[in-house]
DNA sequence: TCGTTTACAATGCGATCGCATCGTAATAGC
DNA sequence: GCTATTACGATGCGATCGCATTGTAAACGA
């Protein structure tokens, strides 16, 4: 009974559709994305779309699905590449830099995010997948400032979850300030930094 | 040649679609604002709205400039009603708790502000509209803070610049925490109080 | 080889969109 | 009263949307 005929990568399919649809998501604007130009960024057509993804709502799923995971490689490579030190602060400005739109293919990613977000307002499985992660991270966060306060680096008086709030702000706003252009990739990076320094005193960050 | 038939409220009415496209976008998401979901919102013909409106994109520009204006009358009848001292530190707190979504109509401002960012992405003529005021709540941000210093208040090594950035962060990125029910009002209050008690030392703001 | 299953293309359908057009009622100046 | 102008309603049009349907080529299992 298992007839498997064409054997194609699928796998591979549905990330090159994912690929195009960020790409479009950054150059068009997400008012872009139909499952046409979707089709056609990606230079296949529209008919191939829909084989690989029932709904359109399923590709945008499985796109910011991969977006996540995309983010957490990257983190992790970051961290395993050695140029690091293991410190909580490294770690928090590793997450940020791969987290911010810094290049265009980031930039695609964020508006992947928000265009995400805008169903998330008004559709209740959106929304359930959106918020999914949200309280992971948020908990990193506050879990990596008690390190901090555990070895010395960061002030007691410091409130881990409030800092942790002003982190995900950070990230989240200045994403968007980029995007927008009102400040730049640099401007933001060294205001993440002045943060960090500020929490974490003048210890070592790399 | 001045021949004036009919004579109507014409800002009234316009206030008027404005604040159904506010509710419509508060309750069904952004994607439930049609020309047709608008004028039925507001009780009136699709016609009536063309005829107060040429196109969406006016009817839009109208609704977050009014947005603008009536966030703009809010401060200043909090920083006039007397009951707060005209301190830097109170000053921003007033704008913060007067821009976030604190409650329902602040939700859809909020949404509204989000879908014109969104339309902003890919259009010039809303990229510029939408560009306008940043620079100068930033620069209004950057100078309470140096008041704040100034008094004394405010150590004198915080930066204006990145301190104005956490500021509008926080404000940023809260305010879609609260529309995603990711954290409460109070929470995010709480933060803000936080900060500013941070930023501020033990001033008082009211 | 034959049949089943999958990969992919092409097209059509109903709904909805923004916008234009047309018609009508009401009110001003002449 | 006549006319110009405005307020408002109703309808239609072309475009586009997501999705369903259908057809065809290819490749595996039997």
């Amino acid at each position: 009974m298992v007839k498997v005929p064409k054997q194609v990568d699928h796998a591979a399919r549905r990330a090159e559709i994912a690929e195009a649809l960020t790409r479009l998501t950054a150059t068009r604007g997400l008012e872009g994305v139909s499952l046409r130009h979707v089709a056609a960024e990606a230079g296949m057509s529209m008919g191939l779309v829909q084989h690989y993804f029932k709904t359109k709502d399923e590709m945008l799923l499985f796109a910011v699905e991969r977006r996540s995971q995309v983010y957490e490689e990257g983190i992790k490579a970051r961290l395993e590449s050695g140029e690091l030190p293991s410190t909580p602060k490294a770690i928090l400005r590793a997450i940020m830099t791969e987290i911010l739109p810094l290049d265009e293919s980031g930039r695609g990613n964020w508006l992947m995010g928000v265009a995400f977000f805008i169903r998330a307002v008004s559709d209740p499985s959106f929304a359930a997948a959106y918020t999914e992660g949200v309280p992971q991270l948020f908990e990193l966060f506050a879990l990596l400032i008690r390190q901090g306060q555990e070895a010395g680096d960061v002030d007691k008086s410091a409130d881990p979850m409030h800092e942790s709030a002003i982190l995900w702000a950070l990230a989240d706003s200045q994403g968007t300030n980029i995007v927008m252009k009102h400040r730049t990739p640099d401007e933001v990076l060294s205001t993440v930094d002045y943060y960090l320094d500020r929490l974490f005193g003048s210890a070592p960050a790399g």
